[in-house]
DNA sequence: CAGATCGTTTGACAGTCGTCATACTAGAGC
DNA sequence: GCTCTAGTATGACGACTGTCAAACGATCTG
């Protein structure tokens, strides 16, 4: 029953998609919560705030058409989880890399935590 | 008579910032050629085919403004080199990692290398 | 000093991106 | 079978981006 999401195979990851996929505050925000639990039940309320569906939905389509994700359907629950192997295979070090560098972000991007 | 032209100091820099600033193919072979040599000759006529000049500065100004490079102005001589140890200090393996990524991208993006 | 050169800056333009609102689709539960 | 629900798809809109062209500024050379 399990459904998967159109998502390229390993190889036909594009680096520059990828870095695109990745430039953008709340993508970096869903990949740091996709990096804490393995899979992730779908769209809690608090995934992300003052983000409209759609346009969650959007990012999400954005990391799995980049490779960087892959969505499983199983019923009405959608679970998404990181493509950590192809990702770390093909492009080595640098989900680490990015991981570290978004943690940083949840810290910076508070608006009253700026210029203070 | 070296003058620097303005860039942001190393805890001004931004991972936003950086990750949008190499999520551009044109940028990610400048960061290639800069990665080759410490500093570098500044705009020879082969640095980058098909791309005007003013819009290599553009590039150069976009990498410059996110922390990645450095440069320095002697006489009528532009020297560019990367920041490394700013970049390393700041997010650790993220540099290689993208280097890394960004030299499969010197074959994948020749037009004709697509789909044979 | 005048001319040439090299890179920058500015302006314009087309294409893309992020966002929201609305409509749509498919499974779950009664 | 009907309704409810969760996420997707579509359309629209403003903002931003990459690109080129042309003008500008500063420096080296005669």
């Amino acid at each position: 029953m399990a459904r998967y999401l159109a998502e390229p195979d390993a190889v036909g990851i594009k680096f520059v998609e990828v870095m695109r996929a990745l430039a953008d505050p709340v993508r970096l925000r869903m990949l740091l919560v996709l990096a804490d639990g393995e899979y992730h039940p779908c769209w809690p309320e608090e995934f992300l705030v003052g983000v409209h569906k759609s346009t969650l939905s959007h990012h999400f389509r954005v990391l799995r058409e980049a490779g960087i994700t892959r969505t499983r359907l199983e019923g009405r629950n959608y679970f998404v989880q990181l493509r950590r192997e192809d990702l770390d295979a093909r492009f080595p070090g640098l989900l680490d890399a990015v991981l570290g560098g978004a943690r940083e972000l949840d810290v910076t991007d508070a608006p009253d935590a700026a210029d203070v």
